[in-house]
RNA sequence: GGGCGAUUAGCUCAGUUGGUUCAGAGCACUUGGUUUACACCCAAGGGGUCGGGGGUUCGAAUCCCUCAUCGCCCA
């Protein structure tokens, strides 16, 4: 094949989704237990309601990576994927929805709701498996899970069954974060706090029985009508008066008890505080401390309710309005003043968050935490990187029992059977809370129908934090897969998720669920602002893969994520990773477009770039592994995209290529072939589509022998001397280029190059390289420094290219001065160490030879610089 | 208000136990280039008191203190 037949642009849409389906096809994604290492990723379920964003792109390329990393080192891979049924957001597109065709979700039975819902999701859930398919990523799509299907299910149930057995769950009456648009409570992970521009209203309140009045500062006058009492610091002499007093609520003149408490902070407002304990945390903490009254005065959806007294049936915030001009009527308004402050929303819905009292189910946290916590302090779960320990620790340590319920249609339905007052049981399904109930009361005549099940649904996450288990079949495979390997994640959700994976897994198995943590950081735009619809700073990661490849915008993201950081992006990071592709593409073509000819003896110079290559690929590979084992992901993709671009394309193709039309040897070759090979399996796991376009044009391949299986190189010894001397010799060809390059002397005209081998050697072994690749007439070994030259130095070496009648001796000479005053200064400070006692008792030895080495060096060059500055007769 | 983290080249970031390779990489920039694999390219360059100040040490980007700025999480 000549390569004429390859067009000269690498084209990634015409070869991945051929290789996809050909991946596909043979089953290469497909995991079964057998006798080799396991190496598991379960996906982090993307929601039914999502569509592909960077977020996505980050993350999965990144298991992608790892996961074909994995399979290549002989390790059984497996990565499963999977959706997540994300109930509150489900739920609220659901009833958007319904709206939007004139049904009101009120009017619907659970059933008819949850019909839509299933709908819904069969329609939209698996769009995003089906997107990511288009970056290449190799899960085993015969495993596909949802957090509700049956096994899933059914794993949630019996979970809850044997949390309230062990005593772990519980049902409270606590202040939740109450939806009044979802008509759910939301955990406090759920709530975003808005700073928003807001008023501090001063209001009046009269004391029972007298003419006084105390002033309390609020930013939610609306809540007066639930007081049930003003509290004031004890400590307060300006208060002292007051103890032991009632005052009046506004407008509706409820009689309540001033209380002390050092709560009050003396310098905010008014150094009063009124008490609300139905409708603030704080407020509710005091109210148990001094046995307070909780007057709920808000319904279900924000409007004030019955308890209210006035204002009944109106929104929370209209009433916020209205009661301003009957406070002023009353004379209960002192002032108002400008306020910012945070308003909790629901990250949902986007509703003001009301903190409400209300029935939920609790599941205890404290025991469950603690080991949790150790595990990872211990590292017997590592964080990558571990700064998110600290932020990990400082969680656990004041975790709050989780509220697992939610006031919602979409989810696990609660397994607890109410009968009769009140009493209930706790069961996986109806029947055998039957038989519980029955046994409960003593009553056999109870049948189904006089069970009633809880009406909620349990939080997300009570389903997600057993993701690592419940997605393995019980009959061997979770014997096999679990604990599974490494997590990739973002960071937003390490409480949320990997906090609660960890305590499931050591609650339920025993042992931790994964080895490894890698957070990934937020894709932001360029300017750091976060990647969101509203702003429209998104791309469509299927639009980039359409313009820059799969592999490019793999190689994009990768480009600029270190671990954990934020990372910024813009279009030029996948840019490059299309421009790499191209460079390995048409280095490609270049080696395969040679004609062998068996007759021609191998050049000297081939011999020794292929020997060299050879080292910087086994130096490469033993970074890389390095870099894979400390999760520094970006930094592998840049060690192979060096080593591809620099050494194998810049230096090693020059070094080796014939002359324009003329054949290569078959050594050559075939050594070309096989480094080539050897790259593009270290490339495989960032770019899996050009690598297998390639590894395929390069021979006629079998299905098994698809890059995909391709093994891992091993790294083999690595000759350090020949690294030493190449790299010296390339020093000696950038310098000849900048001669050439200030001389304006074409590439075309030979030039002469003459060497006084210095005391640490300069090896003629590299001559012919260097011939090569800077078109030198020779390369001389003398004993005497050469006239009309431009010199340079390599190390303590001394090379003269001899430019004839192109010497300009007035420059030669300024150069020489201004290295001779650097060496001079530089062999002063070395000195200046070397004197210093300290220095030289103190210092480990190799450091102190080292120092010594430089000084020896300065001064041969020192010495050298002069004779030359001499012989241009200064 | 409480906690955590950051500040290194124009930009995004590495820099592992203080000491060869310690001031680096990629991109951007400058200059030159149709040397037929690649202009999605080649070659050669310029550019940083490692946020400020103080301290420990023979030696600090690295350890300690302090100030400043920014970010994140929690309340």
């Amino acid at each position: 094949m000549s390569n004429g037949e390859l067009s000269t642009t690498y084209n990634p849409s015409v070869t991945e989704d051929k290789w996809y389906k050909y991946w596909l096809e043979n089953k290469f994604f497909k995991s079964t237990p057998d006798q080799r290492e396991p190496y598991t990723i379960v996906i982090p379920p993307p929601n039914v309601t999502g569509v592909l964003h960077m977020g996505h792109m980050l993350n999965n390329t990144i298991q992608d990576i790892l996961i074909r990393r994995a399979r290549m080192q002989g390790k059984n891979a497996c990565w499963v994927p999977g959706t997540d049924h994300a109930s509150i957001a489900t739920e609220a597109k659901v009833v958007n929805k319904l709206k939007n065709e004139g049904i009101d979700k009120a009017n619907l039975t659970r059933n008819e709701f949850l019909a839509h819902a299933w709908e819904w999701t069969d329609k939209h859930g698996g769009i995003i498996l089906e997107q990511l398919k288009k970056l290449g990523a190799s899960c085993d799509w015969d495993r596909t899970c949802f957090t509700m299907d049956d096994n899933r299910s059914k794993a949630v149930i019996d979970t809850f069954v044997a949390l309230y057995q062990k005593g772990l769950i519980y049902r409270g009456v606590r202040m939740v974060n109450w939806d009044p648009d979802a008509l759910t409570a939301v955990s406090d992970e759920e709530v975003i706090y808005k700073e928003v521009n807001s008023k501090l209203y001063y209001l009046k309140y009269q004391i029972e029985g007298e003419n006084e009045f105390v002033t309390i500062a609020t930013t939610r006058p609306e809540t007066i009508l639930g007081d049930t009492a003003v509290c004031i610091n004890p400590n307060d002499e300006r208060f002292t008066h007051l103890k032991g007093k009632r005052v009046l609520v506004p407008l509706i003149n409820r009689s309540i008890p001033i209380i002390e408490d050092e709560y009050v902070d003396m310098e905010f407002g008014t150094g009063c505080l009124k008490i609300t304990p139905a409708h603030d945390i704080n407020d509710y903490e005091i109210g148990m401390r001094h046995n307070l009254e909780s007057i709920d005065i808000l319904n279900d959806n924000g409007t004030l309710s019955e308890a209210a007294q006035i204002f009944v049936g109106k929104d929370r915030f209209a009433v916020r309005k209205e009661i301003i001009p009957e406070l002023e009527k009353g004379g209960n308004l002192l002032k108002l003043e400008d306020y910012t402050n945070k308003v909790g929303c629901s990250e949902r819905t986007g509703a003001v968050i009301e903190p409400k009292l209300s029935a939920q189910w609790f599941l205890k946290m404290d025991d469950m935490a603690k080991t949790a916590l150790d595990a990872v302090m211990s590292d017997e779960v590592q964080f990558h990187p571990a700064k998110f320990k600290n932020v990990y620790r400082h969680w656990m340590e004041n975790v709050k029992d989780w509220c697992i319920s939610r006031q919602l249609y979409w989810g696990h339905r609660i397994p607890v059977y109410y009968f009769g007052n009140g009493d209930y049981v706790v069961a996986s399904t109806a029947e055998e809370a039957l038989a519980k109930a029955q046994e409960k009361s003593g009553n056999k005549s109870l049948s189904l129908n006089d069970l009633k099940q809880d009406e909620d649904v349990l939080d997300t996450w009570a389903s997600s934090w057993l993701w690592p288990i419940s997605v393995f079949d019980n009959n061997g495979e979770l014997d096999y897969y679990y604990p599974t390997s490494d997590l990739v994640t973002g960071h937003d959700i390490i409480f949320f998720w990997v906090a609660r994976m960890i305590m499931a897994g050591y609650e339920f198995k025993g042992q931790y669920p994964f080895k490894n943590v890698y957070f990934t950081g937020m894709v932001r735009d360029k300017q750091g602002r976060k990647m969101s619809k509203q702003l429209g700073n998104s791309p469509d990661p299927l639009d980039l893969i359409e313009k820059y490849g799969a592999d490019g915008v793999r190689v994009g993201m990768l480009l600029c994520s270190p671990a954990g950081g934020d990372l910024l992006f813009d279009e030029s990071l996948p840019e490059q990773g299309r421009n790499f592709g191209n460079k390995i593409w048409n280095a490609f073509r270049l080696v395969q477009g040679w004609q062998v000819d068996t007759n021609i003896e191998q050049p000297e110079a081939a011999k020794i770039g292929i020997a060299w290559m050879n080292a910087k690929l086994n130096q490469a590979v033993e970074q890389m592994n390095d870099h894979f084992d400390k999760f520094r992901l970006s930094d592998a993709l840049m060690t192979v995209y060096r080593l591809f671009w620099d050494d194998f394309s810049s230096w090693y193709l020059e070094t080796v290529k014939p002359a324009y039309q003329t054949p290569c040897d078959k050594a050559t070759y075939t050594a070309s072939i096989e480094i080539l090979e050897k790259l593009l399996k270290l490339l495989h796991p960032f770019m899996p589509f050009i690598t297998e376009e390639i590894w395929q044009h390069i021979a006629n391949r079998k299905p098994e022998q698809s890059i995909m299986l391709a093994q891992w190189p091993a790294v083999e010894s690595i000759n350090e001397t020949l690294l030493t001397g190449f790299a010296d010799a390339q020093a000696a060809i950038t310098e000849i280029r900048t001669v050439r390059k200030t001389k304006n002397i074409a590439f075309k005209e030979q030039l002469p190059l003459s060497v006084i081998i210095g005391n640490d050697g300069y090896s003629t072994d590299f001559d012919s390289v260097v011939i090569k690749l800077t078109n030198l007439s020779a390369i001389t070994v003398v004993t005497e420094k050469v006239a009309n030259a431009a010199p340079f130095m390599v190390k303590t070496s001394e090379f003269f290219v001899s430019l004839g009648d192109n010497i300009d001796i007035e420059e030669e000479l300024k150069k020489a001065q201004e290295e001779l005053k650097y060496q001079q200064g530089f062999l002063l400070s070395v000195t200046k160490k070397l004197s210093n006692e300290k220095f030289v008792s103190g210092a480990p030895e190799n450091v102190v030879a080292m120092e010594r080495k430089k000084q020896a060096d300065a001064e041969a060059k020192i010495k050298s610089l002069e004779e030359q500055i001499k012989a241009f007769g200064a």
